[in-house]
DNA sequence: TTTAGCACTCGTTAGAAGAGAGTGCTAACA
DNA sequence: TGTTAGCACTCTCTTCTAACGAGTGCTAAA
């Protein structure tokens, strides 16, 4: 168990390397106000804390680190009731105010302003597709041997695929076939059109339409196909401005990591509601050991759940960035829900 | 004018600046094979291409390097013709084997491609908005309250936005406007959109609808926003590659360029179709001073053009690159030809 | 006209010296 | 017994110097 008086020293060192970057020896730690003992005093705590893991040296000589753990610890022990600034929280509800209806639009806003507002990378992921539910189906032709299909969740979110129309089959069967889609699989989830579509309609649209299993085949490839995960990223430059990441060869890693957008969608998705920190090396990807993750989850709808999450290096703003990613993640659920309401 | 010999010494200078990224000096021209004349004589014509601006040095006693003009006569005047390799034209190919039906998977593909095979970044921009044609309007209510708007293009292209239904307009009204938009707008050009929806159809809204004036207003905004341009972007990372490119302060400012997805396709659009290169300061922008920016054309549809573009170090392999070019973007027009052809 | 030879330039590298920041330990102090 | 002043020691970082080498420009000879 830590003393007080390590806890403090504890404390400044963290906060201390927080802002410098640079080792926090005794002499600056004995200076600041809050501390009353002399340096000599603050080197046989250190000591301590060394042993114990929480901090380190980076060579023999030198001031004194957080390790992964000293930061683990630093979280969830020492984080000060932190206020943010009125005008932060300002900063972020006057984003809200004008009325966005776009999820879309919402999200890429919201990404901007956690990225600016901390200078840390943010990554919105949206929500859970086995959550959404299918609204309508619709195709429209566009050459004689093209079309395109759209689907529109209950979300208002669209997507859309084009796709070829073999000779073979009519547009008036394809017409049939939609209406009666839309009729029979309005309201069942994503997830779960793959098993419907051949349950619950297969019978009922073999007898309606001619070249059934062709047509069919078709639709439902231009339809049921994995949809990759939609990644709303902001201030992907950030990263360079963090002194950690002089080293060309880590920004690459970096870089070529977040261009995986599904891993990374993995990832944020692993996350249960509410918020976590993941420090260093409780991260599981490579590139990111020597940063951090924080995560946070929005609301949509009923009980759809979104990802919010920051990416910067373990030396983190913990206090303020937490704090920061509550009241938006906050404000998007409200936003959201208004949408649902009614 | 340039002497048979100057020629052959500027060639060498660039191919090898291009491939050791270091500077040439006269020793290891002399041991080309293709030279053979004696490291003091291309010592006297080096002082001459000096003198003419089209190749300098680092240091007062260093080899020399391609002048950005020099690049600029190597491209206008020394691309030998190169061949490509049967693997790199087969990759290209084999790309587009699989029927690909939605533009965005070619482009995304090509994107990808491009950038692997070059290791620089490519960048590939959709077709000109005001070319393509409304193809079908649809309006899917979601809650009482909100809607979805959904636009399709004879390109198979979806824009689609999300809009807050006005308590005092009816859904009937809504699909009583969309309706006659339809079958009015049918086949208008995007870009009249704005300009047409008012005249033509304005009178006759008016007579049909109830409470015209603010729907029809709400319906505008949602559709008539300008389009962000989309971009398709391949092998961000491959900058960081580049020796050129070890001043994170370069790397910072090219990365936040490229986040302006609206100047970058500004950039882009200005090109006359054919294939362009832009040689360090030819390019406007400051953050690619050191870059080269190579641009080609596709055509899409009628036509429709669209244009592809690839970002590299001033020395870059433009005689493969630019092979490259051509080949990709007639293997993209070939495909989308055969989507329209009938 | 071409080339061999040579002095000169300048960047790069390695090593040495000194400064400075910080530590651990010891001994004195309250 | 906990705290602190003092001091020797360690290691990094910066600066300086010297040596090296790649490459040049110029001169003179072939």
């Amino acid at each position: 168990m830590l003393t007080e008086r390590q806890l403090l020293v504890l404390q400044v060192i963290v906060d201390e390397f927080i802002h410098t970057a640079q080792p926090v020896g005794s002499r600056s730690i004995s200076k600041k106000d809050e501390v009353t003992f002399s340096s000599a005093t603050i080197r046989n705590e250190m000591a301590d804390l060394e042993e114990m893991g929480l901090i380190e040296k980076t060579h023999s000589s030198s001031g004194r680190v957080p390790s992964e753990k000293g930061y683990r610890f630093y979280v969830d022990h020492l984080l000060s009731p932190f206020r943010l600034s009125k005008q932060e929280v300002r900063s972020i509800q006057d984003a809200f105010r004008d009325q966005m209806l776009e999820f879309e639009r919402v999200v890429q806003k919201s990404a901007g302003i956690l990225s600016e507002l901390t200078n840390y990378t943010s990554i919105i992921l949206g929500p859970e597709v086995f959550d959404t539910k299918l609204k309508q189906l619709q195709i429209v032709p566009l050459t004689s041997q093209t079309a395109v299909a759209i689907l529109v969740t209950n979300t208002g979110h669209v997507e859309h695929r084009a796709f070829n129309i073999p000779v073979e089959i009519e547009a008036v069967d394809l017409e049939k076939m939609v209406n009666i889609l839309n009729e029979r699989l309005s309201g069942v989830p994503l997830i779960k059109l793959h098993e419907n579509i051949f349950r619950e309609v297969g019978d009922l649209l073999k007898t309606h339409t001619q070249n059934y299993e062709k047509a069919f085949k078709y639709l439902q490839a231009a339809l049921v196909d994995e949809q990759p995960a939609k990644l709303y990223v902001g201030g992907k430059t950030n990263i360079l401005i963090q002194p950690e990441f002089k080293d060309l060869e880590k920004v690459r890693s970096l870089y070529s990591m977040m261009e995986k957008e599904n891993e990374i969608a993995h990832l944020l998705r692993s996350t249960h509601p509410g918020l976590k920190v993941r420090i260093g090396h409780e991260n599981e990807v490579d590139a990111m050991q020597d940063c951090s993750l924080i995560t946070a989850s929005y609301v949509l709808g009923d009980d759809q759940v979104g990802t919010i999450a920051l990416l910067g290096p373990t030396r983190m703003e913990y206090n303020r960035v937490i704090q920061l990613m509550h009241v938006l993640s906050g404000q998007m659920t409200e936003t959201f829900k208004s949408w649902y309401q009614k």
